[in-house]
RNA sequence: GCGGAUGUGAUCUAGAGGUUAUGAUUAGGGCCUUCCAAGCCCUCUGCCCGGGUUCGAUUCCCGGCGUCCGCACCA
């Protein structure tokens, strides 16, 4: 079989240092990979790019939480419950199935394996003995026992679990936005796709917490014109941000708005806007969190159509889930212009004839005596664990009063894009993979945006002549003083070395040559059109600056 | 997870039950060299792992792991 795009680039990532497979030396596992030196670049400038939009652009806020996820945590967001399906293999044609997936409907799981019900959908015959399947790795922590706990699926929970604390940062004001990049963890059952699908893999994860009344986005006026490409899984088309709003195609201006963010933060990181487009998730695959989703989804050659960024709307669920299970205060208050007056009846306990009468139960009664709305039945009476009481008249007064009231709380809700870096990565290469022919020969380039770009300027002495070497090391060294990352190169021809470069997807060189020594001027070449310019030394360097900084 | 195919330096590849396992590319050193993988010389790195059969296994058999294809899975 020939080799296609992905073996090419896969050989050219191991042989140049962008990506290895994990472990090889000990047989490898699936699902891990390694970045090399010039990987590990690219992802970090993916990263650092990333961050740019939603740091600088949108002003959100940046944290880091631990990869180690308490069980409790999990278990309220209903991941340990939707992470973990039943799974039951057939003896007689060997496949396995997803236990919820191939029962009859309005059956529930528990019935149909007590009940025998579950058939095989292949052969017909009754499937026994199903087991759980989770797809989070989990550990303890601490010894003995310990605590239960997972490796995160996803860093969105250590901002969720934030949220109090955020709102205080955020001044009480709403929206913002926090921002995390880390690693996530899923134990996928046959991960086969290379750095597409992997069991350890490195997310950016935006939360933006809004008014669920008010989901307008305040830039969204200064892009409304802009298009967007969506795919409603039956056709595709080009529409602007402001009409995809306004006929409903896009449910909110904030969702609209960090499409439209993804859509440029894609664009700057070099992925092909020809093989890019929004695809809108049906009802059926939306996660159990979410309420709208859409993926921004990049062409791969080898893989189709790769989900490489999912923009969730997800409600209140995780918030609401976290206040229920925690009891945390994480609500948050829309104020009124002016303060409401509220005449507010309450329930006064007297403790001088509750105490005697009810004596230990007192305490409690006191408690849910003041949480109590008050009914217009005369009677009051209370459940003290279980047990329901009788409250006399004389053990309470009811007060009118008036209260100032400042607004009124609610569970914010929560716009999430969340980007796989590894696919976007992986997907960028693809897009800027190129090959030529160079006097009949073949020859591989990486058009790299030079934004992302691991090296951004080759330094090269046009043959390895001591007085250029020593002109060109100076070069390098100023460059890299300037925060340039740079890679210099004396060895072997000039061609091989402008080669080498163009390889690791470098966006330009620079050559010192003879006449450099004569009037302190240099050549730079690009990578794209091969084509060299002469400048003066510093005007080099700012040229090069200028087109390679984010 | 199931079935099939497959595994030789960093990469691609030849090979046979038996001396020191091909060739090319890359990489390193040297000569040469005033702009796109030129040439010449030298050099480094390898039979996926474990078990079995055999006097002898990188080669045959079994298992594991990796990769690829199909099925299932991918919240």
């Amino acid at each position: 079989m020939p080799l296609d795009i992905y073996d090419k680039i896969m050989m050219l990532a191991k042989r140049r240092g962008f990506i290895y497979p994990a472990f090889e030396i000990y047989g490898g596992i699936a699902g891990f990979y390694d970045y090399g030196p010039l990987g590990s670049r690219l992802k970090q400038n993916i990263e650092n790019l990333w961050r740019s939009f939603y740091l600088l652009k949108d002003n959100c806020v940046e944290i880091s939480t631990p990869t180690i996820t308490l069980h409790e945590v999990l278990k309220a967001s209903g991941h340990v419950d939707e992470f973990t399906d039943l799974t039951v293999d057939c003896k007689k044609c060997k496949a396995s199935y997803k236990v919820e997936g191939i029962i009859e409907e309005g059956i529930i799981v528990e019935d149909a394996v007590k009940n025998d019900r579950i058939k095989c959908p292949t052969c017909g015959a009754i499937l026994k003995d199903p087991y759980p399947v989770n797809l989070m790795f989990s550990t303890t922590i601490g010894m003995g026992e310990g605590r239960a706990a997972f490796l995160r699926p996803e860093t969105a929970q250590g901002i969720f679990t934030n949220f109090h604390l955020l709102y205080r940062y955020a001044r009480e004001k709403l929206p913002f936005g926090v921002i995390q990049v880390g690693r996530g963890y899923r134990n996928e059952v046959s991960p086969r796709q290379g750095t597409i699908r992997m069991r350890e893999f490195s997310m950016a994860e935006a939360e933006i917490f809004f008014d669920p009344k008010d989901k307008t986005h305040h830039n969204f006026d200064s892009v409304k014109d802009k298009e967007l490409y969506l795919f409603d899984n039956e056709k595709e088309m080009k529409i602007s941000m402001g009409q995809s709003v306004e006929t409903k195609v896009i449910n909110n201006q904030a969702l609209a708005y960090y499409m439209y963010l993804t859509q440029e933060f894609l664009m700057s990181a070099g992925v092909d806007p020809k093989k890019f487009r929004f695809r809108k998730h049906a009802s059926d695959e939306l996660a159990h969190y979410a309420q709208e989703c859409w993926d921004a989804e990049l062409f791969s050659e080898r893989f189709g159509w790769v989900e490489c960024v999912g923009i969730a709307d997800r409600s209140a669920y995780d918030l609401s889930a976290h206040i229920e299970s925690s009891g945390t205060d994480m609500y948050a208050m829309r104020k009124y212009s002016e303060p409401k007056i509220v005449e507010v009846k309450k329930i006064v306990p007297k403790m001088g004839a509750l105490g005697p009468l009810f004596k230990g139960k007192a305490d409690k009664i006191k408690t849910v005596l003041e949480n109590m709305e008050l009914k217009e039945s005369k009677k009051i009476s209370v459940d003290i664990d279980g047990e329901i009481l009788e409250i006399p008249d004389d053990c309470y007064d009811i007060v009118e009063t008036k209260e100032k009231v400042a607004g009124e709380k609610f569970v914010p809700h929560i716009i999430e894009p969340s980007y796989g870096i590894d696919r976007i990565l992986y997907c960028v290469l693809e897009h800027n993979y190129r090959e030529i022919k160079k006097k009949g020969e073949e020859y591989r380039l990486l058009k790299l945006n030079a934004l992302v770009a691991p090296i951004k300027v080759g330094v090269l002495p046009l043959i390895s002549d001591e007085r250029l070497v020593k002109v060109a090391k100076e070069i390098d060294k100023n460059l890299r003083n300037a925060g340039i990352a740079t890679y210099y190169d004396e060895g072997g021809t000039i061609g091989r070395r402008y080669a080498r470069m163009d390889e690791a997807g470098t966006p330009f060189c620079i050559t010192i040559d003879h006449d450099t020594l004569e009037d302190n001027t240099v050549t730079i070449r690009d990578r794209d059109t091969t084509e060299q310019e002469r400048k003066k030394i510093e005007d080099a360097v700012q040229y090069i600056k200028d087109k390679t900084s984010q």
